[in-house]
DNA sequence: AACCAACCTGACCTCGAGTACAGTAAATTC
DNA sequence: GAATTTACTGTACTCGAGGTCAGGTTGGTT
């Protein structure tokens, strides 16, 4: 990575934490470039205006997160054999690193720009429903798998169930950050394992 | 309601939808005066400070969602005397309160207040995570009484068990307004009800 | 040695934000 | 009907925000 680069990620990393704690609007370029120990010409260098570094920083999120995300679920698919199996596998592995960050999560971007979509160009606004719709793709196309072995113990929609796992990560972090309780995001995931379990196991316990 | 309280509420309401479109640190207080047809001294007015909006935004929006879930269960409670029959047709009663929309939920003010905690001072801080607690307390009082005649068909904690509606809703909201599909809320409470049925149901069909 | 692209610095500009404070018209109380 | 309170308006101030532009330094190419 040259210099330029890690210049870069330096701004991205400073921007991240302080748009998941305070929201885009309220990150300053002024704050950023501070903290990195640079100018604001050298800021503007790197990224035209601020809805770019809004895009930038949107991306590598979502890039960092699907890495994660694959990485996690291939090694379950390599545990196990059983589609069923493997897929609570992996969400125990998701629950464990979530459970190993140490000053807890902090945040989703995806949900940060929810709560300020007005902000952004309709680029980014884009950008973040495609992100929700490929990890439902991702999920959807898991639990079919398993729904062709495991017939489903409640008529549900698999859409719906593959949501679950994104609604669940959110909505665990904001629990987690509202109480101060970090463990709480890691208990959410291991609820909707649960209800995997529940849903598609032939037989309970 | 007396003409100050009328304006009070008026830049409430215009701020409360700024605020969970745009973040707080976004929402200008310009902005709040010029669509209430009002000066900024009158602003300062009803408000000593940026600050003293937050936490009243926050306490009206958490006395509302409180008046709303009493309604909800109260009236499931009357419905049927069973406390885990109660809970499921609540459940309903929310999923379809949410789905009645019309544009559908405009966020969740303690979700918004997460992604913008470095901006308020700790009164509304706790403010935040003494709500969640209620709402933790609330669930779990009803879940005891459940778990006390159905047992659980999984090894859970009703605590997170409780705090997963709150979670639900939560992530659901973040997820509808990611994809623009309203109808992903209501959805998301339902698979929570369907949750709870097969953890504690006697029999599955 | 000359050049050039990458990677910045410094000075400057404009605008709107939050805030302060003095004044005032209308309603309410005494 | 005088005094007080409520509910504002008008004016002024400061500061930090995002953004521009012209210039400078560095390391590698020709």
């Amino acid at each position: 990575m040259g210099k330029g680069q890690e210049t870069r990620e330096r701004l991205l990393d400073i921007a991240e934490l302080s748009v998941l704690a305070k929201g885009f609007g309220a990150t300053s370029i002024e704050e950023i470039i501070a903290e990195a120990q640079i100018t604001k010409s050298g800021f503007f260098y790197h990224f035209r205006d601020k809805n770019e570094l809004a895009r930038a920083l949107l991306q590598r999120y979502l890039d960092r997160e699907d890495g994660l995300l694959d990485e996690l679920f291939d090694r379950a698919r390599e545990l196990h054999d059983d589609p069923l199996h493997a897929f609570l596998i992996g969400l125990k592995l998701l629950a464990e690193k979530m459970a190993d960050l140490p000053n807890g999560h902090p945040g989703c971007m995806v949900a940060a720009y929810c709560y300020n979509e007005r902000l952004f160009d309709p680029s980014v606004r884009s950008l973040n429903r495609t992100a929700v719709l490929g990890w439902r793709e991702r999920f959807v196309a898991m639990l079919e798998e398993i729904a062709a072995v495991y017939p489903p113990r409640d008529d549900v929609d698999l859409q719906s169930v593959a949501d679950m796992v994104s609604s669940s990560v959110d909505g665990g972090i904001i629990l987690s950050k509202a109480l101060g309780e970090p463990a709480v995001l890691s208990k959410q995931i291991l609820l909707y394992r649960s209800y995997i379990k529940l849903l598609f196991s032939p037989t309970v316990d």
